[in-house]
DNA sequence: CATAGAAATGCACACGTTAACAATGCTATT
DNA sequence: AATAGCATTGTTAACGTGTGCATTTCTATG
């Protein structure tokens, strides 16, 4: 058996009641006999049991870090930067209990009692549901990567928009004018962001885009090579591709060297998202770096922040994205 | 306030603890009140309590996923596999909880109360004071990755000495004779795994290796980079570069375009691991397939049925390791 | 018909912790 | 000297669940 409070009660002559006062720092203890039941607690080496204290106080001591699926479509380095980030936050004392929201047969065990906040990492609106849930369980939640609107929740979103608005408006900087994009999944709200800075940048530099120039994809990479190759055959064929992911980018340059052709030099290719592998690819990929890590960084703090003062701002941040310039853009 | 058993025993007009052995399925409860009992329950949106359950039972329900470090080393494919692969064995009545050794200030709280079973994804052996720190509080333990020597504990790792065999055989076969490797960092027991591999498939084939053909690396890109380039040097150049993983292949092959030579054309390279960009870099790199999601779903089941049945066999088992054959190597 | 035994249910306590309230001793103020 | 008030500690109950033992009810057997 553990050692208990009220063994350490018994070893030092006061109730247990003195004991917990005494290391849970409570001021109305004497500070001499605090010292004293400290040094005996932690010479019998005590630990706290997690489960009793959860139940009286009604707090589990548990973080969720949530993810639409572990299955496919979450790239490692989305998951492995979203972790280090929230757990580069949390204290020791508490857990970061990490899942795929698509590996629950029910959500009934995800309730108040067993999470004290739950971040969600948030990639495609087929976890509105569970987001719904949560909310409406009055589950402390904060929503990351992806913006919610059904319901209220603190929610912290890589601003795509602007990203992809720099990244298009550096293409035309290095003197290109016929600028594709391959797009990402049709109703992913980022998709959307992108081709609208795509978009805007182009507008306000007065250069048209003609309808072949969009070119359809869904994230992965095989579609960023289909796309490539259609792009390729166009009679007008661009001279800069712009890849709403670093996934298509693969792809995409893959199909260009299937053809005899090379990046940067016949074409001309960025991508979105800076992806682990993208800094190796060659050529290295120019693209647009989403701060993943920070984001969950400020997800975890303030979901900490709001589990111990129960208020918060409820609304959409935007994180700023960043321009990654490497070799795959040429300079015209 | 939420639900407990006590509200459905008023409900059904029984004691609480019927409930509780109904809903726990025990022999002892007519099986028509079970029924009814469970319907009401399931009405009532019914949840148990876990702290409350844990403190009876004198188990968490929290199974701790273990990285030597979430910083830096760690690759993120292999996080991910790992998460995927446990996550995918237990049930929806087990937290995972994800964390990395070197964030704990101190293992205080890692207990047989907080945990019912630990698995320790080892990387290195920095992370040999928390295994047998776990395996002396008796903590339910296996480690994967890593062979262990110093305690007794459930052991899975993968068979990195025959992957390397295999891969300098098959650069062998395609025709190579001068076989330089790039090592990884000294000290790791799969570093000198690897080599071993290395060594006898080419003692084995009867061809002897200059001292100058062992390059020592650390199993980062750019370690990998620094080595390739004094390989080129040589004056015997080799014609193929075993690489311990596939970071440093990545940094080796770098090495060799900037030098304007090409892979495989001019010097062929294989890596270890098959890292998720391996498949996509240019050219695509030949390898071997370390199983981590196997290994982390067979260390999970070995667990899970360790916390049930209370014994198991604490011995070392080899996973398979593949070779996998892409476009890095050429036949010569 | 009496009774042994099985089946089904309830009572009371335990798990380890916190907290409201009570109690004690001491100090300072009148 | 009486008392108010503070500092410190103790008493007791509570959180929600599971379980050993007692109790009741039913069935079968002689």
């Amino acid at each position: 058996m553990s050692v208990t409070i009220k063994d350490i009660a018994k070893l030092a002559g006061v109730s247990h009641t003195t004991v917990s006062r005494a290391l849970n720092d409570s001021p109305l203890i004497n500070p001499e006999t605090k010292e004293r039941i400290k040094a005996i607690a932690g010479s019998m080496n005590y630990t706290p049991n997690y489960s009793a204290r959860s139940l009286v106080l009604d707090r589990s001591y548990n973080l969720g870090l949530f993810f639409t699926t572990l299955h496919t479509g979450t790239s490692a380095g989305f998951l492995y930067e979203a972790i280090k980030g929230v757990n580069d936050v949390i204290k020791d004392d508490y857990n970061l209990i990490v899942r795929g929201i698509d590996d629950y047969k029910s959500f009934h065990k995800v309730n108040r009692k067993n999470f004290d906040g739950i971040i969600v990492m948030s990639q495609s609106e087929s976890d509105q549901s569970f987001i719904e849930y949560a909310s409406d369980k009055e589950i402390p939640l904060v929503v990351l990567n992806r913006p919610v609107e059904s319901v209220q929740v603190m929610n912290f979103v890589p601003d795509d928009q602007s990203g992809a608005y720099r990244l298009t408006e550096y293409l035309v900087q290095q003197g290109h004018r016929h600028i594709a994009i391959i797009e990402g999944k049709q109703g992913f709200k980022s998709t959307q962001a992108r081709r609208d800075g795509y978009r805007e940048a182009l507008r306000e530099h007065g250069i048209s885009v003609p309808e072949a120039y969009y070119a359809s994809g869904n994230y992965d990479l095989e579609s960023g090579h289909a796309a490539m190759s259609k792009l390729l055959e166009l009679p007008d064929r661009p001279t800069a591709v712009f890849c709403c992911n670093d996934d298509m980018a693969l792809g995409a340059v893959k199909a260009v060297t299937e053809r005899g052709l090379s990046v940067p030099e016949d074409i001309s290719v960025a991508g979105f998202d800076d992806h682990l592998f993208s800094a190796f690819m060659s050529p290295a990929l120019t693209t647009v770096r989403r701060p993943i890590e920070e984001l969950s960084r400020a997800g975890a703090e303030t979901l900490l922040k709001f589990i111990e003062t129960k208020h918060s701002e409820k609304s959409l941040v935007l994180f700023h994205t960043e321009l990654v310039i490497r070799d795959s853009v040429k300079s015209i």
